[in-house]
DNA sequence: CCTCCGATGTGCT
DNA sequence: GCACATCGGAGGC
């Protein structure tokens, strides 16, 4: 409640709508390269004035974010991809970051993709979880960088989710990012396994 | 050039 | 809870 307040006090209404539609694409369908996930957790994250967000700084890396929705943005980080859906916020340059999924489709390639981990295979409802998890299991590399979702014919595609079929949705701090760690734009599906566990970045401000 | 440092994942104490 | 592998982007010099 009070950091609900203190969210709308520091982000205008020019980004409120980035979180609604960070908690829109929550039941969606995503393909990557023959396996289907419904994405079951996702952070909003805005543009010149979100210090979190790629976008803050305008590069090569995030001029993608600054283009027209409905194209993927990846980008790598400590060895791993991340996938994020841009969106139309009424700022410049807003994405969502896609964080995890449930695998309802083509499981057994996500599972040949994921591998084993030393203490055994990973467990199906978690194929998909985690952002740089997701991306492996649904083969997304920065070749995909760029893709029109809305094209049916790409590796990548999405299939927005009917409204209201998720069940509950729960909404809290984005995950390891430092700056900006108070605002609560990561959403999940409540009970889902494949939701990260909260982390606050080590550095984090208070 | 060179340094810093993550929108991470995994394993271990 | 903590350590660390890992690597490219971003910015400083």
């Amino acid at each position: 409640m009070e950091s609900l307040v203190f969210a709308m006090v520091q982000e205008p209404s020019a980004t409120a709508s980035v979180a609604e539609q960070a908690r829109s694409l929550l039941g969606a369908h995503l393909t990557g390269h023959g396996v289907t996930i419904m994405v079951t957790e996702v952070e909003a994250y805005a543009g010149p004035d979100d210090p979190a967000s790629h976008a803050y700084t305008r590069t090569a890396r995030s001029e993608i974010m600054y283009g027209p929705p409905g194209r993927l943005y990846v980008y790598r980080i400590h060895g791993h991809h991340c996938a994020n859906v841009v969106v139309a916020g009424p700022g410049p340059a807003a994405a969502v970051l896609l964080r995890a999924g449930a695998v309802t489709e083509g499981t057994e390639v996500a599972r040949a993709r994921r591998g084993a981990t030393r203490s055994g295979p990973v467990p199906d409802s978690r194929l998909a979880a985690g952002p740089g998890n997701l991306c492996r299991a649904l083969g997304i590399t920065m070749t995909d960088l760029g893709t029109d979702l809305a094209d049916p014919t790409t590796p990548v595609t999405l299939t927005p989710a009917v409204a209201g079929t998720t069940g509950p949705i729960v909404a809290g701090p984005r995950v390891g990012v430092r700056r900006n760690a108070d605002v609560e734009w990561r959403f999940w599906i409540d009970g889902q396994p494949s939701v990260s566990a909260y982390r606050r970045h080590p550095r984090a401000g208070r």
